[in-house]
DNA sequence: ATACAGAATTAAGCATATTTTAAGTTTTTA
DNA sequence: TAAAAACTTAAAATATGCTTAATTCTGTAT
């Protein structure tokens, strides 16, 4: 999943790249108002969420928000606001925010906040499941059945995706774009590597992959 | 659907080709305007749809525009421009773009605004189908009733190219132009072969078969 | 700082499915 | 019935994905 943070104080920004990124997150940052919003509409729906500061040099947070909803675009945007901007933020609800969280916050707090606007809008938990197969997206745990399995960050972001993408033919471009958040050429395996750990992890010897692979296309992982 | 990327920068272009291709798109890059030019008017209206980068050496994109216009051909045209330089994009609008792109752009934008103009139903469920015959071009699934039908990347090209021009009879020539991209002279027999394992993984024995042969012509299949 | 461990990535060879070619057979029709 | 077109089959060539091992990167503990 990628997010789009747009934060002009380095250190808040970094802080967030880095702990959105701990959390298998794909994370851009734009350092002003002018670049994040162009950042935001450039990429198109490309970003899954928005994390938008308020103050920001350049263009405010509400007009980013304002510009890219007449754009047409739909994606999540959390606010992080200063203290006493609340009446602000308020405002930008209006706008189309979809929430604000207030400065300082717990990165627990603002992970939550994530999840749940990234949470599917009909799902309750955030779990994502196939069969047997079910991924807590906020312990980062996965299971087969009662059985835990050990994921690493790539594996468990690759396999995320398949999820969440569940039903649809994921193609090679799509995968390396919103997992490994690699644009125009890529000349590389990885994709492949991945799906064959993830593979050896989650699969069992009687019963069929969970992952299907469409040769030329890409990987799936059926509606059940 | 054949795809006509005209675009000098090697890198870019391959993104395009194979990403489009993962599509089931069949793409075909030139590397400048001239040749962009040439090979969008020497096959006519084969191309179903121009994907034009703005600055080319040779001959600009809004040239060649121009000059495809003039010539009444009506197939979509999407603009690939560099962040800075909407004002000409708007012009190229103008002159009888149907849109266009900023980059860097991602590809689900790119593939969104080619569904626009191609007018595919985008994402949900996009089906084609005759009779008990169904083709899921989501999940890259064919389904005879409930049972499923496994085939090749050129079988399902193929399928999907007379299934979307059913009840018009399919030549030869241009089912090896657009399934395989192949022009001028050919002299194979692909296309028997490919019609025959079709045919084989398709049909039923008591049931009439999906895919009629119009001698001297092609193959058609039927409206229901 | 340094070394270590685990993770991520690259690279290469292998196995196999797909695509194409080619040649013989059957069907159609003039 | 002869020629052209289409069908069928098998093999050769090619492309794709899988797997393993080596390498690089990253974060952590010493």
């Amino acid at each position: 999943m990628r997010i789009l943070v747009i934060e002009d104080e380095p250190g808040i920004a970094r802080f967030l790249k880095e702990g959105l990124e701990e959390e298998s997150f794909a994370v851009d940052v734009a350092e002003d108002g002018i670049k994040g919003q162009e950042m935001a509409m450039d990429n198109g729906e490309e970003y899954d969420l928005l994390l938008v500061d308020w103050m920001l040099p350049g263009m405010s947070g509400v007009e980013i928000v304002r510009q890219i909803r007449e754009e047409g675009l739909q994606m999540p945007v959390i606010f992080l606001t200063a203290r006493d901007t609340v009446q602000d933020a308020v405002f930008a609800l209006e706008m189309g925010a979809n929430d604000y969280i207030r400065k300082p916050f717990s990165f627990e707090e603002l992970l939550a906040r994530i999840r749940v606007q990234l949470r599917e809008p009909s799902g309750e938990t955030s779990r994502l499941s196939t069969g047997k197969l079910v991924m807590d997206l906020n312990t980062h745990q996965v299971f087969r059945g009662e059985e835990e399995i050990q994921l690493t960050q790539k594996e468990f972001a690759l396999l995320e995706f398949l999820l969440r993408n569940k039903g649809k033919a994921c193609s090679r471009t799509r995968i390396i774009e919103h997992v490994w958040d690699i644009h125009f050429d890529y000349d590389t395996s990885v994709i492949d590597v991945y799906i064959n750990s993830l593979r050896k992890k989650i699969d069992q010897k009687d019963e069929p992959g969970f992952i299907r692979t469409i040769r030329g296309v890409g990987y799936i992982i059926q509606e059940e």
